[in-house]
DNA sequence: CCAAGGGTTCCGATATATGGAACCTGATTA
DNA sequence: TAATCAGGTTCCATATATCGGAACCCTTGG
């Protein structure tokens, strides 16, 4: 069943990333290894494989057991991944203030970012209503049929964006989705002025979104919040009621985000 | 403060293992970062560092914020730490183990394991008295002079065992430290025998250790389990008491090796 | 309009990675 | 005891990536 089937064969453009994969793969292992092993599951040459785990082992990132055939992940290797989890409290605020959005609204809620003329979305945390769509973070969705998408193109110099639209082909979702220039420009008009948008069924069918930015009073936002809901539960109607409960969630992301910029520019070395 | 003081210049012998060494830094970081302040706190060169981190960047291991200065931890890289911890019950089960026995006998207990002819520390567990020695895991010491050392010397097939100890200087650390090769034979012979070995104040002075080894069938066993604790509390006699505690907890940790070792040899891939 | 402090790109010299083939090693079988 | 085999390890000519000084390009802020 590992035979030969559907392993990626490590992608990766550089050999930092390739050895990134294999760290991938070797994390979501429970168990010792083999060299062999993992020439099975992952496809490379074996003298490649060799290298590529003797560095990690020489790094102190694995350890071999007694036999010299078997390896485990190494302390360094735990000290890395618990650092990474501890000292990642921006992440862990945010994701708090989602978790709060969504107990207030009882509807499945995300953070956005715009990345590559993309909406990436961050993070999101899932109503529990049975009935969902089921989206999640690292994927990515057009900018012009996106509610949190139309306001970061309303928030750019009209050059800015029509440099991004440009480049950019409209496709079309649904039979909602914004594929005319003009109409898309109206739109992204009356998104700018009013502070949040809709995404009423133009990427996928029967769902409905409201979003508004984490306020940057120094320039461009690029954290977008957004509530999604299947439109069985939800009307633009019902959305607006929400509005207050996610603009008050942005203000707090805002504030997070602040604080941890400015964190960084002092950069004071304070451990705990 | 953070001027030239003491970065360490993310020391590595290959690109790969630098890479490693910046994502550590980066790990401990709870902020944003530059590219600049990643400069000063490491010494490389800018355009090397922007190389490193625009790579980290596109494989989504990093994100930037709307400003395109500043870094954060992107959720690849999250998810990447979480599996680490999620898949690492073999570490958990033994730690779990150790826990215990440092409850049973109240002293510090650590798992060792030979790496490249030295005593590694796998883990360890404090106890919670006020007197006690500070060591850590991942550090070393020379098999001469450790409980464990000796244990691990001594299963090895006497031409292995003075090929070993050939490349090595005998080196004094205390007044009982064995520096004489043939004292050290004969320690060795009379560790064999018994199955478990002392280090009575022979790395450093009011430290006295018991160890045993968790046992394998199969051949020589790299997996060393010891007490540790101050002369003030402990003595030969009471180290003896402790024994069978020691012993029963050795199985425990066999056990647990000896499971993940076979499920590494079907590879089966269940996951839940 | 001109600095100045980042970030980014260039590019030739250099160091690494690559992977097929050969080699070693210990365990099993004949 | 020798032949066999399944890994692991090493070799090495070639292809590829890294390195980092220097120059370039932005965006502030005077």
């Amino acid at each position: 069943m590992t035979t030969k089937s559907e392993m990626s064969r490590l992608e990766g453009d550089t050999p930092a990333q390739r050895l990134l994969a294999l760290l991938e793969v070797i994390a979501g292992k429970d168990q010792f290894f083999t060299l062999q092993s993992m020439v099975e599951e992952t496809g490379l040459p074996k003298p490649t494989l060799h290298r590529m785990l003797q560095q990690l082992e020489t790094s102190g990132m694995l350890q071999r057991e007694a036999d010299g055939r078997h390896y485990s992940k190494g302390s360094r290797l735990r000290r890395l991944a618990e650092s990474l989890l501890l000292n990642d409290t921006v992440h862990g605020a945010r994701h708090a203030v989602l978790r709060k959005l969504v107990d207030d609204v009882g509807e499945s809620c995300n953070i956005t970012a715009l990345s590559g003329g993309e909406v990436l979305y961050l993070d999101r945390v899932e109503t529990s209503a049975p009935l969902r769509f089921y989206l999640h973070p690292g994927s990515r969705v057009p900018v012009h049929c996106s509610a949190s998408g139309k306001l970061f193109l309303a928030q750019m110099a009209p050059a800015q964006r029509r440099r991004l639209l440009n480049e950019l082909t409209l496709e079309g979702f649904t039979r909602n989705t914004l594929v005319n220039p003009e109409a898309l420009e109206a739109e992204i008009e009356t998104v700018g002025r009013q502070g949040f948008a809709f995404d009423d069924e133009e990427f996928l069918p029967g769902l409905l979104c409201i979003a508004v930015l984490a306020p940057n009073p120094d320039g461009p936002s690029n954290t977008g919040l957004a509530i999604q809901a299947p439109i069985m539960r939800m009307t633009r109607d019902k959305a607006l009621e929400c509005l207050p409960a996610l603009q008050r969630a942005a203000e707090q992301i805002a504030a997070i985000n602040r604080e941890a910029l400015s964190d960084a520019a002092q950069a004071v070395a304070g451990e705990r």
